[in-house]
DNA sequence: CGATCTTCATAACATAATGTTATGTTGCAG
DNA sequence: CTGCAACATAACATTATGTTATGAAGATCG
């Protein structure tokens, strides 16, 4: 037996407010329009849908139910309403991107503060995580855009994934470091200073498990891990640790001399940070918009971090560059 | 703007086959019927929902995300339709049940068997699950009941419990275990055989441990961990392994006369097994009906099992007393 | 227990919505 | 370029749904 939609999301609101003359209040129509909808609908059902002769209402079993269904309905449709406002006013209202933490912190914030200008009327929703994390949260729409670093392996069925940034790790330390002075850094160099440990479930984790395993070495001294990238900065400049950083984000930091690049050839991931979200989805003018303003920066951004990087000279013998 | 439900829907499955005539013909009305209705909305909105003048018609932006929640609409209202249907057909189709592994296995897979001689027309789902994903499973509407053991604090607010049976542990092991020929059992005993770890997340693991802190034994030989209540009783009959089970579930499994209990003292939980659900939820009768077989079959069975622990000669000197 | 008030049910009327068949228009495939 | 199928529109009939008016019934208070 088919029931009209509407009669449903009805239901539901008097169910919800115990009252036909308050739900009819508030769904903008007459007390007695509401109750012979009730009452037809009752008719055809050939069941109750309240107890009779009870004040205030009370639901039946099947009243609960099918109210239940129309409370769906009526959810439903106040979001349909809201998507047309939205639509009309030019923006989806919110633009929730995620992302891997340090790229997040050392450039996507600033893109979106730059976006922002543009947009004055879009907001932004930013929060953090991991390749798993990101595609739950879009393929069940909490996430609108996810920054990631993403394999050869393509992105999973039902994803859309732009390229930005390919990846590229470096090491880092403090300026002052001392294994910036020796002319050749041997293993036993790495070992006798502490490390920063990424974290965990990142990307950066499972680069550093393959340096170690590239370079012969089975443990490293880890004394500080869990901080943001301005953590870690921090963290760099007050001592000598050392720690795995992708290369783009220590140029993007570039400007901060306390940090810089230990010239050591580490093996590379094969891996390129990216841009993801469905393949399918409505599109939202408000992160399509973000989406390619942070495609358009990193087309600026690509040709200077490739500089950066082919400034430093790594593992030769001689004076150690500083990146200018 | 409010856009009637029905309409939301008739976009989705116009969306959906990509055809305004497929779509009259799913939703069983007339194509001039939903070529108009569209015409209207349209009219309404001031967008286009379809790209004009495309064949197959192909949606904007607008309608795909109209579509969208017309979608949830449809699905809702067919949903509606099924709980007309089957509240009519007097059951509601489907009971899903879960609890903790061991009781499932030796108890309720059984009585789920009898109910359904009982219930031709009645299916049910059984899974499985420890306290946390059982509420979890319970309030999301993803379980209609759980059988689960419950601590003297109460059922978490919203839910209902139904009590079925006290909670009780024993050690089990194979019928000829040499310990059982030992007139007096040392905490060296215990240690010197091989242990079954309960499953993680368990009751019964918890149980365990504090057996372990009341007999002054930091640490057993666990061998093996992760098995059904079946692979349990198996590897005891063929090992000289130690495990803690729910005497219950001995007793169920009687008949089989080569595994029993190892008359030793161990402290006993304070909690009891029982059926849970949500208190406020509409009741659907087939659940309800399982859940009163289920308390009617422990109510049978209660005396019994207190009989069958009566019946073990716990820790005393003397003969050796094998159940009956 | 009776009176009063509020909520629900029903009637009558007017308007809007929505179903149909018939038919013209348009896009696409061969 | 032609034919076919799908979509759009018109006309008509029926159903649905909005309103106001008013009676019935349940709950509360004195």
């Amino acid at each position: 037996m088919k029931i009209d939609e509407k009669h449903l999301a009805q239901l539901a609101a008097v169910v919800e407010t115990g009252s036909v003359t308050d739900a009819a209040r508030q769904l903008g129509l007459s007390q007695p329009a509401l109750s012979r909808t009730l009452s037809m609908l009752e008719k055809r059902l050939g069941e109750p849908l309240f107890q009779q002769g009870r004040r205030p209402l009370r639901p039946t079993t099947i009243g609960l139910q099918l109210a239940e269904h129309g409370r769906i309905i009526f959810e439903a449709s106040r979001k349909a309403s809201e998507t047309v406002r939205s639509y009309r006013a030019g923006s989806v209202g919110t633009v929730r991107i995620a992302g891997v933490p340090f790229f997040m912190d050392a450039f996507i914030s600033r893109m979106i503060g730059e976006f922002q200008v543009l947009q004055p009327d879009i907001r932004v929703d930013q929060s953090y995580g991991n390749l798993p994390e990101l595609e739950s949260g879009i393929a069940s729409n909490r996430l609108d855009l996810a920054i990631t670093p993403l394999g050869i392996v393509d992105a999973a069925r039902g994803f859309a994934f732009t390229p930005i940034l390919p990846g590229r790790n470096i090491v880092a330390c403090r300026t002052g470091h001392p294994l910036l002075r020796k002319r050749r850094l041997s293993t036993q160099d790495l070992i006798d200073y502490p490390w920063i440990a990424p974290l965990p479930g990142s990307p950066l984790l499972a680069d550093l498990h393959a340096i170690l395993l590239s370079i012969g070495m089975s443990e490293i001294n880890v004394r500080y891990s869990g901080g943001s990238l301005l953590s870690v900065f921090n963290y760099l400049e007050e001592t000598d640790a050392l720690t795995v950083l992708p290369h783009s984000v220590v140029f993007a930091h570039r400007k901060d001399r306390n940090v810089t690049v230990l010239p050591v050839e580490i093996p590379q991931p094969a891996r390129t940070l990216g841009i993801m979200r469905l393949s399918d989805a409505p599109r939202l003018p408000a992160a399509e918009g973000l989406a390619q303003h942070i495609a358009a920066r990193f087309d600026d951004l690509r040709q200077l971090i490739k500089r950066h990087e082919n400034s430093i000279v790594w593992g030769m013998s001689g004076d150690r560059t500083t990146p200018t």
